[in-house]
RNA sequence: CGGGGUGUAGCGCAGUCCGGUUAGCGCACCUGCUUUGGGAGCAGGGGGCCGCAGGUUCGAAUCCUGCCACCCCGACCA
């Protein structure tokens, strides 16, 4: 039996870390609140990475890039943008350094290389872009501007953890430039939905599509498009956003464009993005006691054969044939030869990293033709005939992929909770596993407010599907026409 | 920025209250032999400015003063 390498229920921030430290996905680095991806971890997010990029491009995007520094005085033009995220900027305000005079071998900052003007290290690019797309847009001819980026940012956050929240993430932007108020609110729904089904279909990761409360609402946004998901010890994570900008960017930056008439017009905007923190949610969705379990569709391995005990020429010439076949059908297989690690290590170990199936060849198994087939999602074993293996392992990725997505899939359904009075809806936060609450909610900022601040839920989304509903606020009383989605977040 | 805590080998820790052999343990690492179907066993070995700077003392990881760093809980947030 494999160690477990903490209990989730005890402490599930440490079983978190611990999994993302033990599995080799990232670390702490030297500077506070940054991150070092390891190649393991890297790999799983370029997997990611491309089916989104793809998926962009299916969808009628290019990509582009813009710069690291933004001057502070076109990141303050966009006023509730630059309100929004002024307590979380990094700065530069200097370009040189010199020898300090009074201490051999030290260097400081040196006084005469002050910027004139500082430079905001991007919390998020809308300011530099929509600068530059002032000079790029002119006529409606023009439009739409369909453009990603795949980038860095820097929050200076107060409290990090590794991928939910750390200082620089890895993330995408898209902002894109519509001659209608409509068109831009379309496009901000498709990338919702872009969002949605990488999530569903590739993360296994179900989510809530909905648009945010007016209070969380992207700074400079205004409406904020949002999918929500349901974390294993029942806190949501708001993994991706897709926000319409209205004019707000174009009057900031003077982006105007001419129309089919001949009138001057604001361009309509919208920027999306998903980060970095998409694996700690694939983590926090599917992961065990025994480690990281990944969906086979973004598992950088996805099938590793184990010869038992050690790589000898017979199990060599079977596994080589099997991983052949595996890869002619386009699935990725790795063969552990490791001869100086027994296999009782290798099996954990490939567990630990969330290897979604691993094939066992023994000497044993050979004489009756057979190999071991393991699944990482339940843990089963079986031997499976030679003959056509390599059919059963691809079915059995398919099979792992929608187990996945059915299991967190009814994991949210039973940790959502309708409720209509107060004390019904503080006795579900109570719980060990709180998961979504499903209330009516009068609409105003300050019932919010008041919700959070005595039970520390937040209203996460108002769901795109909530249906007309006559009822009351859970809260204030007063009339509610749906119901909304509340729970603790990250 | 408020409250709490921790700095000792790559990682995890004991030792600190009550100063005194050569600073210790587990994991990892190196060498050898035996092993190998669920994280191997035995033997030997390498690795430490005990966070930094002062002080007290015959003697400091341990006591005193100052500083620094990190972690956890709040406020803030993808």
């Amino acid at each position: 039996m494999a160690k477990a390498i903490t209990n989730r229920s005890e402490d599930y921030s440490q079983w978190y870390i611990d999994i993302v430290k033990k599995a080799n996905l990232a670390d702490n680095s030297a500077v506070r609140g940054c991150m070092v991806i390891k190649p393991y971890g890297f790999a799983l997010w370029e997997n990611m990475r491309d089916q989104l990029d793809k998926m962009f491009k299916e969808t009628g995007h290019v990509n582009a890039y813009f710069p690291l520094f933004v001057p502070k005085s076109l990141f303050e033009a966009e006023e509730k943008n630059a309100e929004g995220f002024a307590k979380e900027c990094a700065v530069v305000t200097h370009y040189r350094l010199k020898a300090n005079p009074e201490e051999a071998g030290k260097l400081m900052v040196d006084p005469e290389a002050k910027l004139e003007e500082e430079l905001v290290v991007r919390p998020t690019s809308e300011a530099i872009i929509w600068n530059t797309y002032r000079d790029w847009i002119n006529s409606y001819r023009d439009l739409p501007l369909l453009i990603n980026q795949w980038a860095n940012v820097v929050r200076w956050e107060m409290r990090t953890r590794l991928f939910l929240r750390t200082a620089e993430f890895l993330w995408q932007e898209g902002h894109t430039a519509h001659s209608t108020r409509e068109e831009a609110i379309e496009e901000t729904k498709r990338m919702q939905e872009v969002y949605a089904q990488f999530a569903e279909e590739y993360m296994a990761m179900p989510v809530i599509r909905g648009v945010k409360s007016e209070s969380e609402r992207f700074a400079g946004a205004d409406d904020t498009y949002t999918i929500e998901a349901l974390m294993q010890d029942g806190k949501a994570l708001q993994a991706g956003t897709s926000h319409f900008l209205g004019q707000n960017f174009a009057k900031a930056f003077d982006v105007k464009f001419l129309n089919e008439n001949n009138k001057q017009e604001y361009v309509w905007a919208t920027s999306w993005g998903v980060s970095t923190r998409l694996i700690g949610g694939l983590i926090m969705t599917h992961s065990d006691d025994e480690g990281l379990v990944l969906p086979p569709k973004l598992a950088p391995v996805q099938v590793v054969i184990v010869p038992i005990p050690k790589p000898v020429p017979e199990i060599n010439e079977v596994a080589e044939k099997i991983m052949a076949e595996l890869r002619a059908k386009g699935i990725r297989v790795q063969y552990d030869t490791d001869a100086k690690k027994r296999p009782g290590f290798k099996f954990a170990e490939h567990e630990l990293r969330g290897v979604p199936v691993r094939i066992g060849i023994g000497k044993r198994d050979l004489e009756k033709g057979v190999v071991e087939v393991a699944r990482r999602d339940t843990k089963e074993k079986e031997q499976q005939p030679l003959e056509g293996v390599t059919e059963h392992v691809a079915q059995l990725l398919e099979d792992i992929q929608n187990n996945l997505f059915q299991r967190a899939l009814k994991f949210r359904d039973e940790k959502t909770t309708s409720v209509d009075n107060f004390d019904d809806f503080k006795t579900v936060l109570e719980q060990d596993i709180p998961g979504f609450i499903s209330a009516h909610w009068d609409g105003t900022p300050e019932t919010e407010q008041k919700i959070k601040e005595l039970t520390k839920a937040t209203i996460r989304c108002i769901p795109n599907d909530a249906p007309e509903e006559d009822g009351v606020c859970v809260y204030s009383g007063q009339p509610s026409k749906r119901r909304v989605l509340f729970a603790k977040a990250y």
